[in-house]
DNA sequence: ATATTATAACTGACCAGTCAGTCATTTATC
DNA sequence: GATAAATGACTGACTGGTCAGTTATAATAT
């Protein structure tokens, strides 16, 4: 037996947490290892214990921000729902999912900054965006066979959704006085249904 | 008169453009300044004479892109033509800018990191945004006074608009092999012009 | 002559990462 | 149940490299 309960995953979390708030707060490259020593309560050596690096470390949570939005996608039976409905019920659980990730938006797009120039994290972006397109297009497809939806191009129709999905987060960083992600991802996506209605009238 | 031609205004543009380059390629804080000089030619105290500093010449830059964007948008007569084509006009004036601007979009993304701490970088984007909208929402106002538009809230039409063009490049650096960003925002686009149509038919 | 433009060597603040050592708790032994 | 040994958890002063910005000096045009 060991003569002390090992702590190590607890640890990881904490760090990571104190990390995650600090890299908000300031950014990867003004966070310093000080700082988030100083946010979990521990010292600078002690972080070196459980991740080999900084880099290490923003992977770690990067790689955790990815599990969580992957889990919202797990679980979702849309096979018995009308294609709007279906469309619906996507849509609510990209936006419960946004609540949890607007907060670490600073991150996300420092993140994207750095896809420009990195391979691991282009392929990550690749992954995101093609798990939402694998759920989302077959959805319009099933629509337009069932004659819910007019003849349209249904990888058109998905881009077009995940662009006013990302797009209206996008414009509320750009002023969020402007935009409440919520409230005008859920009208952009109900101008887009309705356009797409066989026979026009209500979604 | 100085003993020298002045030089400066051409020097300054030289190093902005090497600059440009050397932060498209690195990121900002990756971006050193005696990059900066070898890309030039220059010297890297030559650089001080022109910038006073590092933070200096990134803010050239940013305000030397934000003038050409304004650029597009100015000279632009939509009160000659129906809502539609206005939309459309209005589209392909951001899609050409987009093609100019898509080099630069790594800096675009570091940029956006930073509008959460940064105020100016706030102002400078709430500036942005609110220049568009103020071009596109009055084309939707128009189209529905005109009876060539349903009965829909222009605010809401012009930020999903916003969201579209903004998201699908967005998209775009997700996965440039799922996304041509000038097909797409123009496919979008003809999605939600054709869901606003009073007497739905081709737009 | 002299003002301007340029240079390249230099400085010093900064910070990621290291390591020799301390501390607290458990286990082993009598 | 008291003492010692073992070990994992933790610390913080230190180092070595880096890089934004400076400066002393030179070149050049007028």
């Amino acid at each position: 037996m060991s003569p002390k309960p090992d702590v190590s995953e607890e640890r990881k979390d904490q760090i990571m947490n104190a990390a995650e708030e600090v890299f908000t707060r300031k950014g990867f490259d003004e966070a310093r290892m000080d700082d988030i020593a100083e946010e979990t309560g521990l010292s600078k050596g002690t972080l070196y214990l459980y991740f080999k690096s900084k880099d290490d470390l923003i992977t770690a949570i990067l790689d955790r921000i990815f599990q969580r939005e992957f889990k919202a996608f797990e679980n979702l039976d849309l096979s018995t729902l009308s294609a709007s409905e279906a469309v619906w019920l996507f849509t609510d659980t990209v936006i419960r999912d946004i609540q949890l990730i607007l907060r670490l938006m600073p991150i996300a797009y420092e993140f994207l900054a750095l896809a420009f120039r990195n391979k691991v994290v282009q392929t990550a972006l690749k992954l995101y965006v093609n798990r939402y397109m694998d759920i989302f297009i077959p959805i319009i497809e099933r629509g337009i066979e069932s004659g819910e939806f007019r003849q349209v191009d249904p990888k058109e129709v998905g881009i077009a959704g995940g662009a006013i999905m990302e797009g209206t987060i996008l414009l509320w960083v750009y002023d969020n006085s402007l935009v409440d992600p919520e409230k005008h991802i859920r009208s952009g996506m109900k101008l887009l249904l309705e356009g797409l209605q066989a026979n026009p009238q209500g979604v």
